[in-house]
RNA sequence: CUGGAAGGGCGGAGAAUCGCUCCCCUGAUUUAUCAGGGGGGAGGAAAGUCCGAACACCGUAGGGCGCGAUGCCGCGUAACUCCGCUUGCGGAGAUACACACGGGGGACCUGGCCGCGAGGCCGGUUCACGGAAAGUGCCACAGAAAACAAACCGCCCCCUCCGGGGUAAGGGUGAAAAGGUGGGGUAAGAGCCCACCGCUUCAGGCGCAAGCAUGAAGGCACGGAAAACCCCAUCGGGUGCAAGGCCAAAUAGGGAACUGCGAGGCGGCCCGCCUCAUGCAACGCUCUUCGGAGCGGGGCCGGUUCCGGGUACGGGCUGCUUAGACAAAUGAUUCUCUCCCCGCAAGGGCAGACAGAAAUCGGCUUACAGCCCUUCCAGCACU
RNA sequence: GCGAGCGUAGCUCAGCCUGGUAGAGCAUCACGUUGCCAACGUGAGUGUCGAGGGUUCGAAUCCCUUCGCUCGCU
C-alpha cells in the first residue's frame, strides 16, 4: 500500500500472478470475456490491494519467439493502462492465435476494448 | 556496368521518455523491502539434438562369447589447467577414431591433347577409401552358361546317316560372359607364340607416410557386392545436469498374488567368483536313541511381480557462469541518420529475413530479407 | 535438458529384417439385381512409398542427412 502511490506505471515482481493455485482460483471463481485477440480472466480485489497480471501464452500460438512478444506486449498494455482501472483485479490474460503478427497498438486497443466490456474502467476523462 | 557461381564477413546505428532482470556501493529498515548511484543483459544459427568432448554419479577380482562404433596417409583445432592483464582476449600445456586442411589412390566424364589401337597424360566431378586369395550365402528376368566354368547358333575335323570330337575368334542375352589391342600361328582356334597396354610378384631407389616412378620376372591365376552375414584391426563400462551434492517440510512407510525355491552383483549371456540368504519363536500331529527330526497351517522376517500413495513448466541452496531466470529478464513509444523500395523529379513509404539463451565446449545440419569483400565465368560499352 | 517411436491408395494398415510383381480391408465408380433404395454379387480405377543424397545392374526395403507428427522421463 506504501509502494502504490510510488509505482505508478511499473510492473514489479509483486503485480505479477505467479502461483498455479491462484491461476486456478481466478479461473474458477471470476469472471471470463473474449475479444479480439484476447481472453480474460478476472476477480475482483477488495480496495485497499494493487491489481496484478498474469498472462498465458499457450504454446499452440506459436514459436518460441512469438511467445514472447505476445507476452510483452499484453505486459506492456496492462503496465500503461493500470492507472485506469475502476477496482484492483487479479486478471488473466489468454492470448490467440491471432495476436502472431500485430504491432502493439493492435494489442492496446484488443486490451482496453476487453476492459471496456468487463466494466473494469473508470470513466474515460480524456480523448 | 549488368548477370551468374564459389568462398568469407555483417545481421542496422545514435538519442530521449516509461519499464524489466542480475550484480556492486551508499543510506533507511527488526527482516522482507525501499530510495539513490554505477555496471552487465540473446544468436549466427541461441534451433534441430545428428556426432564428440568435458564433468558427475553408479558399477568394477578375472576370463570367454556377444553388442555398438570406426576403418588410405600426414598435420591441426575446444571447453579444461596454468600465467598475464587491456575483462575478453593473448601466451603455454593437455585430450578428440567429432571435425577442418593438405597429400595419395579409386570411380566417372557430349571435356582437351597424344596414340593405328588397347590405352596414357591433363582438367573437372565424386568417393563410409581394411579384407571378396578364411568361410557361408546372393546376383531377379533374359541367356547354352552367372562362377573349382560352360558349347545355343556358328567355325573346323571324323563320319553314308545317326552321331562323336576340337574350338571361346564371331553372333545372340544380360548390369556383368573369365585379360585387352595389333600381328604371327592353326584344320578351325586359343597367351599357343611375339610386341605393346593392363595385372601380379620381386629388387633396389625416392618420399615422414599413404604411395610413386624405374627395372626384372610371371603367360594371366583374382566377375560383382562386405551401406548381405562375416573376418581382421582399433576404440567403447553404464547413465545422463531431470547427472549429482547439501538442507527443510509434508505425505507415505499400505494392499494383492506367488514364494522360502534361492536372490543380487560383475553392461547382455555363459563359466567362474563375490556378497546376502537358506531363518526365528510359539502351536497341532507323528516319530524318537529324549539331543531332536519330519509334516501342517498361520505370524514375523526376507525375495519377486503388480496395484496404490506422494511429487517437478527446477521445493530451497548448489552444480550455474562478467546474460543467468523459474508464470521464465532484452520491451513500448517518439525523433534523427543511413539502408532498401516507388517515382523523370519534387517527394512518399519503410526498419523489415530466419529466429529467443536455460550447465559448458567443439563440430555437423537445417532456416534466412538485405548488404560488403575476394576469385572465376558470361554479356554489353569504351580505350 | 534427455530418450523412444511412426510417416506406403481418400481412411486404417501389411510388405522392409532376407533388395527385383506395391498389396489387403473399408470407402469410391461402373454393371447386375429391384418399381426405387439399402444389402448382396461381378468388375474397375489408385500411389513423387514424407523429402534429398549414397551403395547397387536394380532401393518402399540397405546406409547417411533432413522435414513433419506422436509419446515418455522423478
Amino acid at each position: 500500500m506504501a509502494a502504490e502511490s510510488t509505482q505508478q506505471q511499473g510492473f514489479a515482481r509483486a503485480d505479477r500472478i505467479k502461483a498455479s493455485r491462484e491461476f486456478a482460483r481466478i479461473k474458477l471463481d471470476g469472471q471470463r470475456l473474449v475479444s479480439g485477440c484476447l481472453i480474460a480472466n478476472w476477480r475482483r480485489l477488495e480496495m485497499p490491494a494493487s491489481s496484478r497480471l498474469g498472462v498465458i501464452t499457450p504454446g499452440r500460438i506459436g514459436r518460441a519467439v512469438d511467445r514472447n512478444r505476445a507476452r510483452r506486449l499484453v505486459r506492456e498494455a496492462f503496465r500503461l493502462n493500470r492507472t485506469g482501472f475502476s477496482s484492483p483485479v487479479d486478471l488473466v490474460i489468454i492470448a490467440r492465435n491471432s495476436i502472431v503478427g500485430k504491432p502493439y497498438s493492435g494489442v492496446e486497443k484488443d486490451f482496453l476494448t476487453l476492459l471496456r466490456k468487463a466494466g473494469l474502467l473508470r470513466l474515460e476523462r480524456e480523448g
